[in-house]
RNA sequence: GGCGGCUUAGCCAAGUGGUAAGGCCGAGGUCUGCAAAACCUCUAUACGGCGGUUCAAAUCCGCCAGCCGCCUCCA
């Protein structure tokens, strides 16, 4: 097995990637909190960890990929009293946007997706174990995490308690706490009548933070080899998992961390405050799954991506280039086995390179080259053949091929064309080319491109 | 204020010591009834600035400038 290596945040360096039980790999991933439709950010950081899945499944590796679901917090309760509708029904509302959105980019589903709310009694449990050892402690009905139990408090963001400290000058502290970087594992509800759970401490609701470190535990029961999420998390909430279940297990929480880079718009970081909001379903009607996943991968997961139009303009247009050579291609032929060539080399090699994903697509687009170049049949379908192989790996849907894609709708799409392309013949024949350019062009306005060949033939493909 | 990151052709973007991948846009050409796609050529003598180390620096070190992120919910 080819030896990756990948960048740590823990240690600031590339290191070889060893699991603890090879070939299992158990990675984490954090997921969105369901209070509106997930948003391009979202998009980035799940297609990346979708094609790390892929790339490590393709090695061999029994990946087991775990991204939760939060479907409870404040900002879903100010949602729901918005609404006037119970904060489950928004958290399923969302969560179910989400899925439709992961599905129009071919995001592969997680092996587990838990939800906070299934876990309420795993994490009233382990708060139960933390003020055991002395690393939580109890006021009123909230409980905290004391980070001075923790002598490794700060390790990932690099920085010391005495630091982090230095960063609160200029916001409220919640005086109840004993220091003012503790943080919220269980949080109380002020009022009797507000949403909440029962527990040890009174009505209430568990602290962001927690869940991820207690959903790992109810799931893996061991340590994680990879734990993922967007480079905004670093601090304070994976300082937090880490804090949290190292105090409880007493042994170490995960030993990669992942950070995908942030999705800029004009430059700055998407947020709603600036006004530069933009979610994947409005990405969407300007473009295609396939693209935007380009777009994404032509960067390398931990650099800030700028969205612009240009910029998915110009993803539309290179992913095209490389499904076109796969539109004379079906996979119901006799497929050339998925042996190792210099391309899957070149391929496995970049990617191993703490997935060098613009580099892989660098020879996608030398074998898109190499396809069109070549007269001999038989190699042609070799390179098709890896060509497609490759493409997902990195999960593009290839589905929008007519050769290789068997549903009942392309079928019925396939039959129309064959029929409009009957009627375009006889225009031709009869020397009409404005009534027959006029057909081909309409198909065209619907993403469906037309190419003749010689002889009064044609093929035809759908574009990105 | 502390910490981290970024600056490569018109645009996007790889590349951590040996002389700069790839994509997109634009222009011209071949092919075509016209297109599309493909192919060829050009755009491309591109590494923020100034020093230093070295036979050799986009890559290492120092200083400077600009931009971004985290420190508060955030993928």
């Amino acid at each position: 097995m080819k030896e990756i290596t990948v960048y740590n945040s823990l240690t600031r360096k590339k290191e070889i990637l060893k699991p603890i039980n090879s070939p299992d790999l158990n990675i984490y991933t954090c997921g969105p909190t369901v209070y509106d439709h997930s948003h391009i950010g979202h998009a980035r950081a799940s297609i990346t960890w979708d094609f790390i899945v892929r790339f490590l499944r393709s090695l061999n590796y029994k990946v087991i990929w775990t991204r939760n679901i939060t479907d409870i917090d404040d900002k879903i309760i100010n949602k729901a009293n918005e609404l006037n509708l119970h904060p489950d029904k928004v958290a399923r509302i969302y969560a179910h946007s989400f899925h439709e959105d992961m599905h129009a980019l071919n995001v592969d589903w997680p092996d587990f997706e838990p939800t906070a709310t299934q876990h309420i009694p795993n994490m009233i449990s382990f708060i139960e174990g933390l003020i055991k050892n002395s690393s939580a402690y109890q006021i009123e009905s909230d409980v905290y995490f004391s980070v001075s139990s923790f002598k490794n408090y700060g390790q990932l963001k690099g920085q010391p308690i005495s630091e982090l400290e230095k960063g609160f000058g200029r916001i409220e502290v919640n005086i109840k706490k004993k220091h003012p970087l503790d943080f919220a594992l269980w949080k109380g509800v002020k009022d009797s009548n507000d949403h909440g759970f029962e527990s040890p401490w009174g009505k209430g609701r568990p602290g962001w933070h927690l869940e991820c470190s207690a959903m790992n535990y109810a799931i893996y029961k061991t340590n994680l080899d990879i734990h993922g999420g967007g480079d905004d998390l670093i601090f304070p909430h994976h300082e937090n998992e880490i804090a949290q279940s190292e105090s409880f297990t007493k042994s170490k929480f995960a030993n990669y961390w992942l950070h995908n880079g942030m999705i800029l718009v004009n430059g700055k970081k998407m947020a709603k405050s600036e006004g530069n909001f933009i979610t994947i379903k409005d990405a969407l009607q300007n473009t295609t799954g396939n693209a935007l996943r380009f777009f994404m991968l032509n960067s390398h997961y931990r650099m800030p991506v700028n969205y612009t139009e240009e910029g998915i303009t110009a993803a539309k247009n290179g992913i095209d280039r490389i499904t076109e050579a796969l539109s004379d291609y079906t996979t119901n032929s006799i497929n050339p086995p998925n042996e190792e060539n210099e391309y899957t080399k070149e391929f496995k090699s970049a990617m191993s390179d703490d997935f060098n994903s613009p580099q892989a697509l660098a020879i996608l687009f030398k074998l898109t080259d190499n396809i069109h170049k070549e007269n001999e049949e038989k190699i042609k379908l070799k390179l098709q053949a890896t060509l497609y192989n490759l493409c997902c790996v990195l999960g593009f849907d290839l589905s929008l091929n007519p050769k290789t894609n068997t549903g009942s709708s392309t079928k019925l799409i396939s039959k129309i064309i064959d029929k409009l392309m009957i009627w375009r013949k006889e225009c031709k024949l009869k020397k009409d080319f404005i009534s027959g350019d006029k057909i081909r062009d309409i198909l065209n306005e619907t993403n469906i491109e037309i190419k003749d060949l010689p002889e009064n033939t044609y093929k035809w493909r759908i574009k990105s």
